[in-house]
DNA sequence: GACTAATGCGCG
DNA sequence: AAAGCGCGCATTAGTC
């Protein structure tokens, strides 16, 4: 345990297994990552502390990595919510944990203060750093874990949990190696030379004026969609949106060359040479990632829009000399996992090659592989109309037990009830709005259209608790891939030439560059690609017997190495 | 000028 | 307005 003492030094605890103090050592901040150093030598403890990047970061900084830990404000916030948790009660008592809004990126990134705690603990969004008060939590929360209904699942969620929060501060640190010249080529590319501040680049320009031409409406203004819409509907263009799906259905002369325009209006304001100042630093692109930042348990990030870096922009991704990109990601994740959850046997059958929708085409419940990918997404996300609608029926009689399990999610979502995930996190309880709004709907005197006002907020909520358990038991096994392969990664010798902009402590080996829900970028010297694909395998096989062991279910990796990212 | 909401589109 | 889930971010429009 780590923690901040009350004559404000750092105190560095060791507990038993029952949580009791069995030493105590007393230091400057400035001398943790050293003593962190020492006992990692030492095989290393499960460090527990109030918030990975409060303590981390700085610690990253100083070339040192911890192997294990325990985030308390992590496991505060799944413990709170888990449907296994037998009483809540001391948890959610302790009010100073709950998490608020995530702090933002210039809030953390810019400042390059050592240790500063201060600053962090007055920061909207964070939880105690003291030692006591983290004492006091991580008893709550063994409480609340070994009185669960759950304890082992719940012990692994805390772990991967944790073991992911480690895993952001180490992307944070190393950063993304971006070629901002291969950047600016796409960009010159697509839109012409960089102009001038205020500007509109040549190709966005040409297609603008295009547009106006083809419209007879030589000023309208393509940036505002109310303005647009009306300048469509001049023009005898009956759409009810500018959005693209909807233009594309109409055949106009003004169409082509505004899909165009909002192609490179979208490439430029997103991801354009503004973002390359304001992102790009020394060829690394280092945006926050924020574990459990979904209720679903996915990541989110902060500051450049990492998770949708556009695939156009992907060889802007780019290995350090001497070093190679390993990209791999899963094949079909989501619904292998449904099938491994559900103990699916035919849906697991179909997912022994490499392509699930392939297994399915060949189970002969559809035809082509589109219709596979279209019935099982609708299984996922509820879909009940078009193709989805039409096909969902049939795979429920082929596969019943994973169709069963995500209508019985559905069910209990549209009840107002809450789901849990393959681990143990819970879905958010309703809001008193669509409590509220259920309850008028079911009073005598109810107006019908607040029946149908609550009809449909209850299918709302059954289509999201539905692809809660599918989309939160996914974001645990990738927690799982990402917590086995840091620590294999870790175990390679380091080795020359560094990736310096990666920083001390990972620029010396193989280390993760980027993670996205389903996939990873490890960033590794050329001689150690094969070590680290083999990696990479070998933490998708482990991440599937921890979860899932003795499932036939097997997860199979798309996996390239190259200098550049190849994805798109 | 500072704010929120709506729109639209990128990613899985 | 993707047919159906989860996000972040830039921009415009509307409000104070």
């Amino acid at each position: 345990m780590v923690g901040r003492g009350a004559d404000g030094r750092t105190a560095v605890v060791d507990l038993d297994a029952q949580g009791e103090e069995l030493s105590r050592v007393v230091v400057d901040l400035e001398q943790l990552p050293q003593l962190i150093a020492d006992r990692e030598a030492r095989g290393g403890p499960r460090w527990v502390w109030s918030d990975t990047p409060a303590w981390y970061d700085a610690v990253l900084r100083r070339g040192v990595r911890a192997g294990r830990c325990h985030d308390l404000r992590l496991v505060h916030t799944i413990l709170q919510h888990s449907l296994l948790v037998a009483d809540h009660g001391p948890i959610r008592a302790a009010r100073a944990w709950e998490t608020g809004p995530p702090v933002p990126a210039e809030a953390r990134s810019g400042e390059a203060t050592l240790f500063d705690l201060d600053r962090t603990a007055a920061t909207q969004g964070s939880v105690p750093h003291d030692l006591e008060a983290a004492l006091a939590e991580l008893a709550r929360q063994r409480s609340a874990i070994d009185g669960s209904a759950d304890p082992g699942r719940l012990r692994l969620l805390a772990a991967a949990e944790s073991a992911g929060a480690l895993v952001a501060a180490e992307l944070h640190a190393a950063g993304i190696p971006w070629d901002v010249d291969e950047h600016d080529r796409i960009l010159r590319e697509a839109l012409g030379p960089r102009p001038s501040p205020g500007q509109t680049p040549a190709r966005m320009a040409e297609a603008a004026a295009e547009v106006r031409a083809a419209l007879g409406d030589p000023l309208v203004s393509l940036d505002s969609p109310p303005k647009l819409l009306r300048a469509l509907h001049r023009a005898g263009i009956d759409v009810e949106s500018t959005s693209q799906w909807e233009l594309t259905a109409h055949e106009h002369p003004a169409i082509e060359p505004l899909l165009r325009y909002k192609k490179l209006s979208r490439l430029l304001t997103a991801n354009g040479w503004t973002w390359i100042d304001e992102w790009v630093r020394e060829g690394r692109y280092r945006p926050l990632y924020i574990p459990g930042g979904v209720v679903t348990g996915r990541w989110a990030s902060n500051g450049g829009g990492a998770l949708q870096i556009p695939r156009q922009l992907r060889p802007a991704l780019r290995a350090d000399p001497g070093w190679v990109l390993v990209n791999a990601d899963v094949a079909q994740l989501e619904p292998r996992v449904l099938a491994a959850m559900a103990g699916d046997r035919a849906m697991a059958a179909a997912a022994a090659g490499t392509d699930l929708y392939a297994g399915i085409v060949a189970s002969g419940v559809v035809a082509t592989r589109q219709e596979a990918k279209v019935g099982v997404l609708g299984a996922l996300y509820g879909g009940t109309t078009g193709d989805s609608g039409r096909i969902v029926p049939r795979l429920r009689s082929t596969f019943p037990a994973a169709m069963g399990l995500v209508d019985e999610a559905a069910r209990t979502g549209e009840r107002g009830g809450g789901v849990s995930t393959w681990l143990g996190r819970s879905s958010p309880e309703p809001d008193p709005a669509w409590i509220a709004s259920q309850q008028r709907a079911h009073q005598a005197d109810a107006d019908p259209r607040d029946g149908e006002r609550a009809r449909r907020a209850a299918r709302d909520r059954g289509r999201f608790t539905r692809n809660f358990v599918v989309q939160g038991t996914a974001a645990e096994w990738a927690l799982a891939w990402l917590a086995d392969l840091r620590l294999r990664l870790a175990r390679l010798e380091a080795v020359e030439p560094v990736a310096t902009g990666s920083g001390p402590a990972l620029g010396g080996r193989a280390h993760l560059a980027f993670f996205l829900h389903d996939e990873v970028i490890v960033h590794a010297p050329r001689e150690q690609a094969e070590a680290a694909a083999e990696a990479i395998r070998e933490a998708a096989a482990a991440a599937g017997r921890l979860l899932f062991p003795g499932s036939p279910v097997d997860f199979p990796l798309d996996l390239q190495i190259s200098e550049r990212s190849q994805k798109g």
